[in-house]
DNA sequence: CGCCCCTTTGAATCTAATCAAAAGCTGTGG
DNA sequence: CCACAGCTTTTGATTAGATTCAAAGGGGCG
C-alpha cells in the first residue's frame, strides 16, 4: 500500500458525473493524496473505524463478504467497483464497513477525509442529497445482485454481470468500446456470480461460441452487445444513469 | 387501497430506534395520514414520480423486481420489510424507484411527505446524516441478501432469512418472543430466497424434524433458536443493531 | 528451475427445478 | 347450506444444471 500526495487535479470520471461541474469543483480538492494497492491487497477491513472514504480511480475494487468459521470458510463479492465509483462513501455515515474491500487488481484511489468531506457538506447542504444519492445508486445494484444470484441460471448471470460492469464503465461518455479491461479471474466472476471457477470457464466458452463475447486475460471483448444484453436480459434502468 | 387521518401519535417501534427519542419526537408529526392496503395490492410502481415516503406500522411489505419480458416473466423479491422500517425513505433523494413496492399481508403504513421530510432536514442538518443511515443498512442488508443468494444452499438460505427477519423484527427491544407472524406463503419465501416454492416446502419439513423451527400458516414458530442460528451461520452485524 | 495460480477439460455426483397430482382452506354465489 | 373456484401445501418421479473431484497445460515470479 502506497501513500503520496496528488499533484494534478483529478478528472470526473464514470459516476461522478452524477455529480454538477460546480460540485464536482468543490469536492475535488478534498481528495489530497493518492493511495497505490497492488491486486489481492485488503484496503479495509470489516469492523475497523475509518476516517476517509476512497474514490477510485484506476483498477477494479471488490466488497467481500466472509461466510463461515474457520474451517471451510466462503467468500463472496458483494460488489464489484469501477473507476469513477466512491469505494466506501457510506462509510462516512456509518464510520464502521460490515465488509472487506480488497483490490482485485492493481488499483489507484483517491483519499478524502471525513473531516473535509463534512465541510463541504456544512458550506452546501444540498451536497449532502447528492452524496446520499450516490450510496442510494449502490443500493439498487446490491439489489439487483440479489436478483441476479436469485433468479438467473449461470450463463445469463455472467452475461448480466458483464453488460451491468461494461454499461458502469461506460457510464459518464466515455465512447463505448467494444473491449473492457475487467482483469478478474475466472474465480473472482464466481465468487461474484455465486458459481463455482470451473463452471465460468465452462460459460465463458458458452458465450464465446455464441459469438456473443470473449473473455481472454482478464479483457472482455464484446462481438454482439445486442446478443449480450439479450441473453442477459439486461436494463440499465436500475443504474440511474443520466439519460433515463 | 384505503388512507386517512392519523389520530394519535405513532410509537417508535423497530428499526425506528436508530433515531433518537428527540429526533423522532420532531419527525413523528410529520406522519399525517394512515394508508392500508390489503395483501397483494402493489403499492407504488417502478418509475413512478413519488413525493412521499412511507413508514410500515404493521404487516409485511416487499420490494419486488420483474426480469424478462411479458412472456414467462419471473420475478424476485429484493427485499422484506418489517414494521419500523422505512419502507422507501429512499425514494426522497432519487424520486423514482428502480422496483415495484408491494404488500405481502394487509398492510398498516404511516404517510410522510418529502416536502415535510425536507423542512425537519433544513432545520436540523444532523438530521439528514440519521436518515442517510437508515437507508445504508437497509444497503447492507441487500448485500447479505446477494451473499445469501450467492454463497448457501437451500436449507441455510431459508433458516438465514428466517434468522434475519426474526432478529429484525426484534429489533429495539421487544421482548424475544419464540413466534413471529411472518404471514410469507411459501412461494414469497421461494422468491425471496431464489428457489422454488416446492423446494421451501421440503426444506421446512427439514427444519421442522431438525426441531428447529416450525413454520405453519405463516407463524414461525421457534424451537431452537440457537440450532437456528448456528445452521444459518448468522452473524448479524450488518443490521447495524445498536448493541454492538 | 520450480512453485503457484489460473485456465481448461472430463467424469461422477448432487442439488434443486420441473412436472404432476392430490388434499386442505377460504371465500363466493347459487 | 353446499358447491365450486382458486390458492396454498404436500408428496412423488424425473430431469436439468452446477458442483466436486481430478488431472493436465500455461504463465509469471522469485
Amino acid at each position: 500500500m502506497l501513500e503520496f500526495k496528488k499533484t494534478a487535479p483529478l478528472a470526473q470520471i464514470g459516476m461522478m458525473h452524477q455529480l454538477s461541474a460546480p460540485h464536482w469543483a468543490q469536492l475535488e480538492p478534498g481528495f489530497t493524496t493518492l493511495r497505490e494497492c497492488t491486486a489481492g491487497e485488503v484496503i479495509s477491513e470489516r469492523g475497523q473505524p475509518l476516517d476517509h472514504s476512497l474514490l477510485l480511480v484506476d483498477g477494479i475494487v471488490g466488497r467481500r463478504i466472509k461466510v463461515g468459521r474457520k474451517q471451510g470458510a466462503r467468500h463472496h463479492l458483494v460488489a464489484l467497483q469501477v473507476p469513477g465509483d466512491f469505494v466506501d462513501l457510506h462509510a462516512y455515515p456509518l464510520k464502521v464497513l460490515d465488509h472487506d474491500i480488497v483490490a482485485i487488481t492493481d488499483v489507484q484511489m483517491a483519499v478524502i477525509s471525513h473531516e473535509r468531506v463534512k465541510s463541504v457538506i456544512d458550506d452546501q447542504p444540498e451536497f449532502t442529497r447528492q452524496l446520499w444519492s450516490l450510496t442510494l445508486v449502490d443500493a439498487a445494484i446490491h439489489r439487483h445482485w440479489a436478483l441476479r444470484n436469485g433468479t438467473m441460471r449461470a450463463l445469463q448471470r455472467v452475461a448480466n454481470l458483464f453488460a451491468e460492469l461494461i454499461t458502469r464503465m461506460d457510464a459518464g461518455g466515455a465512447a463505448v468500446t467494444s473491449s473492457y479491461a475487467l482483469n478478474l479471474s475466472q474465480p473472482h466472476i464466481g465468487d461474484a456470480c455465486g458459481l463455482s471457477g470451473v463452471h465460468i470457464n465452462r460459460v465463458l466458452r458458452t458465450l464465446r461460441e455464441a459469438n456473443c463475447c470473449t473473455y481472454v486475460k482478464g479483457e472482455l471483448v464484446v462481438q454482439d452487445r445486442a446478443a449480450l444484453n439479450l441473453i442477459a436480459e439486461f436494463d440499465p434502468d436500475y443504474l440511474y444513469l443520466p439519460g433515463s
